[in-house]
Parts: C-alpha cells; sequence; structure tokens
DNA sequence: AAATCGTCTGGAAAGTTAACAGACAGGAGT
DNA sequence: ACTCCTGTCTGTTAACTTTCCAGACGATTT
C-alpha cells in the first residue's frame, strides 16, 4: 500500500464520481452528491472539471419539483467502443456498444466451414460500419467461444469443435486481424457472469454453473470473480473420471468414464431408450420423459445420477454456495430435473448445495461477454477496478441514494 | 465506491505507514518516507502523531553512516495479542504473540480423553499467564483443527476424530469460554497458508495442497486466498468418488470409492504388500519401497495413481498454477513420488500442473494459525485489509527501498 | 411562500517544496 | 597523530498548493 498527496482524492473521487454515473445512469448534480458524498461545491467542480475533460456529457434536464430545473449528466459515450462476439460453429453474433453500455448495433451472420478468420473480420468491419466506426477503432473486443485459452501459450484448448485453430495463438491473430485488443473468453464462463449481473446469482459470492451439453463445461466463481484457472482450463470437467452411477445398464465403462460422455446428446438419449423411452436427442428425451410419466420419471432419476456425480466432485473441491445448471438439456428438464440433482447429492457430498436452473433469456453469452468488454475498457479508461464486487447492472432508478441529506457521510 | 475528503487521506496514509512498518520491521523516517512515497515532513509529522496515540513506539536509533543517528519506529506490540493454536487428538500447541508478530510464548500440553474443553481452557490460561495476561486480553484465537467449521451453523463437520464436538456451535462455545472472538481453521488451510507465507508457494496466486493422510484433505487457494467454501467445506476430498487405478489388486471396489479410503494409512500398506512390500505404516510402506529396488518402484507408481486420480479432479475444476503434497506420507515418498504423481496426471488432465513437496519445517499448523490470527487483529485494529496479496513475511531489511532520492515519488 | 438550483466566499485539513540548524564521519592539512 | 573542514544526513520550521466543507446569496419554479 502506497501513500498519496491530495491529487489522489481527486482521482478516487472521480472514479467514485465515473462510477455512480455509470451505474445509475444520469443523475443530477444532487442525486450525485447523495451517492458518492461530497459536498454541493465539490461536487459541481467535479462535473465541470469532467467537463471541460470531455468525460462527461449534460444531459437534458429534471424538471418536476421545486425550484429551477436540475441539469443532468451523463458519461460521455463516445469515449471508447467495445465489440462483444458470440463465436459458435454454427454462426458469429455481435454487439457493439459504447462506453457507457448502451448498445449501438447488433450483427448476425452464419459461420462458414473454410475461412473462418476473414469471416469473423469481414462481420466485424461490417457491424463497425453500422455504428460509424472501423474495427481498429474499438477499444476491446471479447469473443465468447467454446473452449479455453492458455493465457501462456494463446492456444484454444478444449475445443474440438472450432477447426483449423489448434497450434494458433488465437487472441494474437485475432488483435492482428482487426487491430485491436482482443479477449477469448469461454462461452460458460460469460453466461456465468450474466447470470451473476442478471440472472439467478445476483448478490451470490461463489457458485458453479453447470453446462451439460456436448461438451460438458462449468464455470466457477469464486468470491465474486470468474476462476478461469492457471492455463485457463478451470471448470473444464469434460474428462473427468466418474462413476457412472446410472441404474439402467447403457453399456458404459462402470470404473469410470469421462463425465461428458455420460452426457453429451447420445449418450443421454441412450439413457432414456433403456428406460423405455425413445428420442434421437438429449433434448427431446428429456422432453418426451417430463410429459410422459413413471417411466419417464425413472430415466429422470439416472440422469440426474450421472449429472450429480460430476457436480458432487465440483462441491468436494470448492463448496459453492449454489448451483446453477444451464444450456438446452438443462432448460428442458426445468426444475424437476434439478430438484433430483439437488435429491442424488445429498447422497453423495455433505454440504446440502441449492441446485437451481439458470435464468438466461436472450442471448447470455454475448451480453456477457459485453458486459466483460466494458468492465476491461473501463478499467483503461476510468482506471476503475475492473472485477467489481457490485458488478454493473444497468440503471437502477430506484436503488439510488435518496438526496435527502447531501451532507451527510 | 465512494469518495472522501482530506480525512480519507490521512487513513489511507496511516494505514500505509503501519503496513510498512509491520511488514518491513523497524525503520527510520527517511526509509519510511521511501516505502509508503510521503515528504520528509508529513511522514515526520504522521509518526509524531501516532506515537501520541500510542500506535507506534520509538525503538533505539540506527548510527554507522554520516549524519546525526537516525530515529527507528517500530508498531506497538503491545496495543493486542493474539493465540494460535493447534488442536490434534493428540496434543494442544499454544503460542501467543503481540500485534508486531513477535512470539511471546508457547506451551504444549496432551490432550485428554475427557473434558476437552476444560483442558483447552487451562492450556490458554497457564499460556497467556506467561506472557502476563488473562485470556480476555486476547484479541482474537485463532485455533487449527482436522475438520471445517460451517459458517452458518459452526458445527465442525468432516471432523470424525474429534469426540464430543458433534453438534455444538464450537466457535460459539470457545468464545463463551474465553471471553474472546474465536475462529476455528481448517489444519491444511492453515499449512497451506504458511506455505504461501514462507514456504514454496510464495508469490503463488492460486494452487492446491494436498494432504494424504487418515482423513485426506486439501486446501485450495484462489487469486492468493484461502477458499473456504460456503459451508466451509472446500477442499473436503475425503468422501470424492474416485475409480482406483492402481494395477495391483486390493479389493477396492472398482465402480468407485472413497478418496480417503484409497489413501489412508492401511490401505496404503495393503497396497503395499501386493507389491511385496511388507510394512505396517502408509509412511513406513513408502520409506521402505524407495530403499528397497524394482518392486517398490512399482508401489509408489501405483500409490501415484491413486493419489492422481483425486488430484486429476481438483485441477479439472480449478486448474491451478501449482499442486503441493504434505503429510507425512507425501514427504516420506520425496520428490520421486511427487514426481510419479506429476507424471501420472499427464494422462489424466490437459493441465501440466507441477508438483511440488510442500516445504513445511517446524509447526506449520501452528505457524498459519498465528498468521491468520495477526491478520484478523490487524484488521480490527489498523484497518488493514485482512487478505492481503502481499502476505506478511517477517522483517526485511535488505529489500527496503533505497532511501537515496527521498522526494523521488 | 417555500423549496431547490447553481454559484460564491472564506476556512480547514492534508501534503509539498525549500530552507535552516545541528550532528557525525572521513579526509586534508599541519 | 592531532585538528579542522567539508559533505551528508537528521529533524524542524515556514510558506504555498490542493482539495474539500460550511454557509450564504440570488434566481427559479411550483
Amino acid at each position: 500500500m502506497r501513500a498519496g498527496s491530495p491529487r489522489l482524492l481527486r482521482e478516487i473521487n472521480d472514479r467514485a464520481a465515473i462510477e455512480a454515473l455509470l451505474r445509475n445512469g444520469p443523475l443530477t448534480r444532487a442525486e450525485l452528491e447523495g451517492i458518492i458524498g461530497l459536498s454541493k461545491p465539490a461536487t459541481a467542480q467535479l462535473l465541470t472539471r469532467l467537463e471541460t475533460e470531455g468525460t462527461v456529457l449534460r444531459n437534458g434536464l429534471r424538471g418536476g419539483g421545486r425550484g429551477p430545473r436540475a441539469q443532468l449528466w451523463t458519461v460521455n459515450g463516445a469515449l471508447a467502443h467495445v465489440a462483444a462476439v458470440d463465436l459458435t460453429p454454427d454462426t458469429i453474433d455481435i454487439a457493439i456498444a459504447d462506453i457507457s453500455g448502451t448498445t449501438l448495433t447488433e450483427h448476425r451472420a452464419p459461420m462458414p466451414k473454410t475461412d473462418v478468420l476473414e469471416a469473423f473480420h469481414s462481420a466485424i468491419t461490417k457491424t463497425a460500419a453500422q455504428a460509424g466506426l472501423t474495427p481498429d477503432a474499438l477499444h476491446h473486443v471479447v469473443v465468447g467461444s467454446p473452449g479455453a485459452v492458455d493465457p501462456a501459450t494463446g492456444r484454444l484448448n478444449y475445443a474440438p469443435h472450432m477447426p483449423g485453430w489448434e497450434n494458433k495463438n488465437i487472441p494474437e491473430e485475432l488483435e492482428a486481424l482487426l487491430d485491436t485488443s482482443v479477449t477469448v473468453e469461454n462461452d460458460v464462463n460469460l453466461v456465468a457472469l450474466e447470470e451473476m449481473i442478471a440472472g439467478r446469482a445476483i448478490g451470490v459470492k461463489d457458485f458453479v454453473l453447470l453446462w451439460p451439453a456436448d461438451a460438458v463445461g462449468a464455470a466457477v466463481v469464486v468470491n465474486g470473480v470468474l476462476l478461469r484457472g492457471a492455463t485457463g482450463g478451470a471448470g473444464e470437467i469434460d474428462a473427468l473420471q466418474v462413476p457412472d452411477h446410472a441404474h439402467a445398464d447403457t453399456g458404459t465403462e462402470r470404473t469410470g468414464s469421462r463425465y461428458g460422455d455420460l452426457l453429451d446428446s447420445t449418450a443421454i438419449a441412450r439413457l432414456a431408450r433403456a428406460h423405455g423411452v425413445s428420442a434421437r436427442t438429449g433434448r427431446s428425451a428429456v422432453e418426451k420423459a417430463l410429459s410422459e410419466g413413471p417411466a419417464g420419471r425413472e430415466f429422470l432419476v439416472d440422469l440426474a445420477r450421472r449429472i450429480a456425480t460430476g457436480v458432487a466432485n465440483v462441491i468436494a473441491v470448492v463448496d459453492p454456495e449454489l448451483v446453477l445448471l444451464s444450456g438446452e438439456v438443462a432448460q428442458a428438464g426445468g426444475t424437476t430435473l434439478a430438484d433430483l440433482v439437488a435429491a442424488e447429492l445429498r447422497h453423495l457430498v455433505v454440504p446440502r448445495t441449492p441446485v437451481q436452473l439458470a435464468l438466461v433469456t436472450g442471448k447470455p453469452v454475448r451480453s456477457g461477454a459485453l458486459h466483460s468488454a466494458l468492465s476491461v475498457v473501463r478499467e483503461q479508461v476510468f482506471g476503475l477496478p475492473a472485477a467489481t464486487t457490485e458488478p454493473f447492472r444497468g440503471p437502477q432508478r430506484d436503488e439510488r441514494a435518496a438526496p435527502t441529506s447531501p451532507s451527510a457521510r
């Protein structure tokens, strides 16, 4: 820790003001006073200074009450722009926002089987053009993708579904392509981020989000911060060796199978058939089972047993407050499946960790990427701490501090 | 984030000065200037103010160079005292230190089978008396113990070896007994803390310490902070369901055994016998195997296979930078065993996490408890952040900033 | 008339730069 | 070998800067 002169105070107070403006939308000076705790003259001076710097803008007036109309202030969004990309083997989905968090444009394109880089580049360029920008004018780009980038080598591991991306320093290639700074982040991690900001994990400091799919992934949040791991591989539980606890025999190696092999679509469909539920995909198997009856129920219990073995391992290691299930199979299973998993867990581990469904709606990967990019840029531009414990939650008019006693500290 | 007046600046600077004095032992004013970055008059004024408050003390003079002898300053140790307790089923080991970190007294007593609380109380009272204190004059006590306290209920879980402690709010009982604040911390966690401060994990932000023993425990450190878990159960991998990958058959349930059952002393001895190495305890089996030859080698490889399966699970979830092995079996196995575990891991997980032996010497649990207690008290008394990223490392004369240009910032 | 907005004035708290008096070590001069 | 000077370091004091706060004042709107 280092000491500081009055200059440090100014930096602290500027940051506090900018954070308050970002979080609570346009504010009058009096409201800002109430939030950051400065006096009237100090706040006024701060705002005029930030205005001449170009950091904040006047943004209309607020009338209604007694007295003159109050000036509203916002952060100058044009200071920096970010792009968020959801990259799947099928499509590429892009959004561009300014530093204030307002989305400017969106764009969606199919992913070709060849020349992924070229498609990526042209899609970004197109989207940027819609916002009146060139790609290099973007201050940061976050790409959500399956797999995980090893921060040391830049290689994308755990991503067999991304052909042609092996043995390359992916972030470096993308940075060279766009002439901007680029981060590649695991898609499940971004979903977890979004759940933390706007989903079921608001205010939860330690949780795990499980995504059973053709590549089982998990995101681990510890102390409100995403755990990425030394090689980016935290939560990559697809390769976990677990026994198959399902009662029905589907010919799996009982002494220990890859967790992912027990939960991919065909394995789930096979398990369903062993219970007399015929379906072609995991999702339809679960949907059918829910509508059927006792036989379907038996299948769901067995599926919950499989899911629970992996979750039990994770709980034994990190003991989270909450386990969230996401992905189409889990969503199809609904609270019924979540409750079954929770019940199975009680046989396997000591903590009675609640299991819930994720509250993902819309495009969680892309929104998560957007929030991640905003966090990076706000740190760069404003010096705001990147991993804010209280994440940005968008404008919250109702929650702002009452400006009753502006001088109270 | 909130803004602040000049008063905030003073708090920040005071904390910086106190932290520097705690970390770097007695300092002259000029040295302190160099560390915290204040000017000469401000530092001098700060010190005299802290002196009249009773926070710091004059501590001799430093001569030798040109000019007058410089005044040395230290934190006033008498401001607060802490106790650290290593509580095992056999013995109770106590140390008392003041807030500056200097140990005042030590005491060791056998643990009776009955009336554990009474024994605890009298041992603490005795030790405190040696330091001229009464138990309630201790500002905080940290007890290192097997098992983990659930912060919600106060119950000690995962500790079958502590008879009579079930279904009680242990910290509450101990606090009532001593009339002080008491924390009960998992012993392996404290060992990990000590490794982070003075062992092999210095500067390592993310690591896992595995303690194979009759109750296998692990400590998980994420971002330089011990992970305790929502119910205190993080790292309690004894109950992990893992397949037994050992080649020799010892009659274990191949479809999944408790990890702990594969690694307790008798299980290890049994595995050794299956390889023709006869020994009564796990430790002696490993020692014998190391001195023997090919047969011993085969046993060690099989043991490493068993250890690696659990470690692989942990790596898949948190992907640490480093895995440390500790405990008497691991210590007996030495780097040979650590290397074998690392080799086995490469078959099981993607990250090539290094596996090393812990560097524990002396009394790691008790020292860890002491550092933990100091951290708590320093937060209470000085407002220093509890989880300092850079932990206290004791006096470091050589590392102090050169006071060449005191005004440079 | 009452409340509220924005601005202005004077003052308090914290730190910085600069200068000064005194103390000590080491080398130059006798 | 002794004395004395010089350079460096310690600690203090004084004047100035930066930042914020409390209170007052006119203007504006209901």
